[in-house]
DNA sequence: ATATTTGCCTAACGGTGTTAAATTATTTAA
DNA sequence: TTAAATAATTTAACACCGTTAGGCAAATAT
């Protein structure tokens, strides 16, 4: 019975199908833009069908996690073979993680839970800007001594931000550090950025 | 005609209400629970009603976020006016953001676009592990010499991460920032945290 | 007392994820 | 080869979503 296996390899085949018009739909108009009866479409079926691969629509969010997780893995991996020195190779590897975010935007906010929406408009809100020029002030004040540009304050304002609301976000997604850890990161993160900045 | 007055204040209040309401839901049951119909079930009117206060669902989510940087701004410059040396205030007012973002954990949600869903089940997914043994071997590398315990390399671990994620959904969320910065925050940060690895 | 404005609701439209039933096509059995 | 059984796919529906239009009743103004 070799039927029995083409239908299973046509089974395998829409199985991706399903997949890959996800993330092409996600490409082309974001994610929340995603619907079950616009995958349907793409894949030329009707809605119901993907539930005869799938048990719901997480369950394709969840599979393509996978998928972008086993994609970092492999490109980590790559860069870490590409050097001996230890050093070299979390500089390479966390490279690597940078690249994959942006060359994969799509799975890499899939996976992390990165929103995207809503964001044009804030640009047109006066108040968001108050936390930012209040930092920026002391930051400068602490800088005085060395005279730095408006782009060497940006440096160390976005490292402060980007630290701590990356600590936030990974405690707000997955719970599962303990908080002395998440403490400890906090704490020495905060210090060895001024300690940069007066150095 | 004083009636005008009190008409204009019960229209404030249900206003209030309304913005009350949309973040009490979303901290019972989380913001994608967050529905028209479930507001005005909670002022007591029927769905259209809000929007002769509101526009759309997206407008009281602007609304909500700017009075979230309002608070924070507060905070943070009630925790910037405790100290004189700037070393200090800068220490403040990030804890301050810190201590904000948890205890108005959903507003921040709303503010920076950070996901919650789908993240129970993540737990069960082997592959999301990779990476994170992945790093976490190089790191054991680096520190041999130092016998780390688990939590320093873990400290060590989380500190990458979240500086790279943190600017990662910067980077997504909001452009705004130049290539150069944001290259210079990253490839500085990754060093940096590498020196302290090996001090 | 009549006309007009206001406040609020019901009903509806087009969309979502999801399920059950009906229909069609294919394979198997007689 | 034809009839029965099984599989594949669709249609229809449910309950929800954000949003808009139309209508009814009460308050206000003329």
């Amino acid at each position: 019975m070799a039927s029995k296996d083409r239908i299973q390899r046509l089974k395998e085949e829409t199985r991706i199908n399903i997949l890959d018009a996800s993330l092409q739909i996600a490409k082309e108009e974001g994610w929340p833009a995603l619907s079950m009866r616009k995958i349907a479409d793409a894949i030329e079926y009707t809605a119901p069908i993907i539930y005869e691969y799938f048990s719901n629509k997480d369950a394709i969010l969840m599979e393509l996690t996978r998928k972008g997780f086993l994609i970092l893995a492999r490109d980590m991996k790559a860069a870490k073979e590409k050097h001996r020195l230890p050093a070299k190779q979390l500089e390479a590897m966390w490279l690597a993680y940078w690249n994959f975010a942006f060359a994969e935007k799509e799975l890499y906010q899939v996976m992390f839970g990165v929103d995207v929406n809503c964001c044009e408009l804030c640009e047109i809100m006066p108040e968001a800007e108050v936390p930012w020029t209040m930092v920026t002030e002391v930051i400068e004040d602490l800088m005085t001594p060395y005279k730095p540009t408006e782009d060497e304050v940006s440096v160390k304002y976005y490292t402060f931000w980007s630290v701590i609301h990356g600590l936030i976000s990974i405690n707000m997604v997955r719970r599962r550090t303990s908080d002395e850890i998440t403490h400890e990161v906090l704490k020495t993160a905060i210090s060895g950025i001024i300690r940069s900045i007066k150095a």
